[in-house]
DNA sequence: CGCTGTGTTGAGGAAGATCAAGCGCCGTGG
DNA sequence: CCACGGCGCTTGATCTTCCTCAACACAGCG
């Protein structure tokens, strides 16, 4: 059963599954994992700082009526708590993409705290373009393009394939869509032959080509 | 004639027009104005802090075709090239959208750079909801709710109104719609009793519903 | 072996875009 | 002083994109 309800007591992880969260396990101790859809962070609650060790994660809000818009999403070896969601009251909710492993980030130098800064607005600027302006298949090519990018950074894309595990219905509340549509966009997409999906798998079969029709701009380096 | 291309050299201001301005121009002797609708920094080109004295700014990007999207709406006493734009390379064009004041930013505390981070990214996220995942009424009045509340900080709103000099274009790029629906919408606002309009002058007629259609979050005091 | 979550497809509808025209206002120049 | 031109606002007609609702297929998993 998927945990709807956030986990308010998360069991600590003295077992790894994977070798990187192994290795995150054992570089700090209090080391948590979440199951894919439970809440790390509420919104208004409490936060410290943390970083994400593994996994994928989404700062995101909610509406009354049930809508959900994912701000910004959030990879492995991001920090959490600094900024998106903020300060002592979380200006939004922290949720687990897929399953997750969460440390405490530990002493974060001036030199990082401001990188992480700076990387947040320039993803939240392009959020912004994206949504505001971009249409169904231009957005999809946009943030296919960044989250390449960002993972190739992290050792986790070549140069034009990476794993993505989020689901069609993430998909839409990240890109201000719904899901139907991100399916028929993404069909249509791979119609022509702009991109190749085997299970998670995603396959840029001409990156170029969806960098331009996304008018990405590449992650300023700092 | 409106100036289209940007001033590249704007002129040096000794004469002030109006008595905030004549004050901006006093307390720092490094002192320029730009017309509405002139570049004050263009993606791309270095940026140095400054802050916006008088009048008001936005931060945008481009398409190639034209598309705009106005990421962040700058207010007076706001910085400017410390984050939006940040960095040396600015990431994003600075556009004057009334006649505007800048001067240097002078000496920048901690405490003030961590809470004008802090208020960007939380306008920055209060964008993304909007365009994301509110109906062109939902995202006019949680903009309003904002501008009204932003601007009560710095004297400039009272309770329930304020002047706001954006055309109804600028909102449409603001807000990810056409100045066509933008001004339908507003009419509808106030065949609803919701605003009034006259002239500049914003009116919430019902300021508590204005909040409450737009899903508004009051401001994050730090 | 049924259940739930995810992806897929179809039909119909609504929000918002596009194109086009006209109007009022105001600053500018003859 | 008045005519002109540009800009911003308004309105109508039509079109497109995307949404909504609904059903079903498929795979993983308890």
């Amino acid at each position: 059963m998927p945990e709807l309800t956030p986990s308010l007591a998360p069991a600590l992880v003295y077992q790894a599954r994977r070798a990187d969260e192994l290795i995150a396990g054992l570089s700090t101790p209090f080391c948590r994992t979440y199951h894919a859809n439970s809440m790390l962070v509420r919104e208004g609650e409490p936060t410290s700082p943390r970083r994400l060790a593994s996994g994928w994660a989404g700062a995101a809000r909610y509406l009354v009526d049930g809508r959900r818009q994912i701000i910004h999403v959030l990879l492995p070896k991001d920090l959490i708590g600094i900024d998106p969601a903020g300060s002592d009251p979380a200006r939004a909710s922290i949720l687990a993409l897929t399953k997750a492993s969460v440390t405490m980030a530990g002493a974060i130098g001036d030199q990082e705290r401001q990188s992480h800064v700076n990387r947040t607005i320039w993803c939240m600027q392009n959020q912004i373009c994206r949504i505001g302006r971009q249409s169904a298949y231009e957005r999809i090519a946009n943030l296919f393009a960044e989250l390449r990018e960002r993972l190739a950074l992290i050792g986790q894309a070549s140069a034009d394939t990476f794993e993505m595990p989020l689901t069609q219905d993430v998909l839409g509340d990240t890109l201000g869509l719904t899901s139907v549509h991100v399916n028929r966009t993404l069909q249509q997409m791979r119609r022509d032959g702009l991109i190749r999906l085997s299970g998670r798998i995603v396959t840029l079969l001409d990156r170029p080509a969806v960098e331009r029709i996304g008018e990405y701009r590449p992650l300023p380096r700092d």
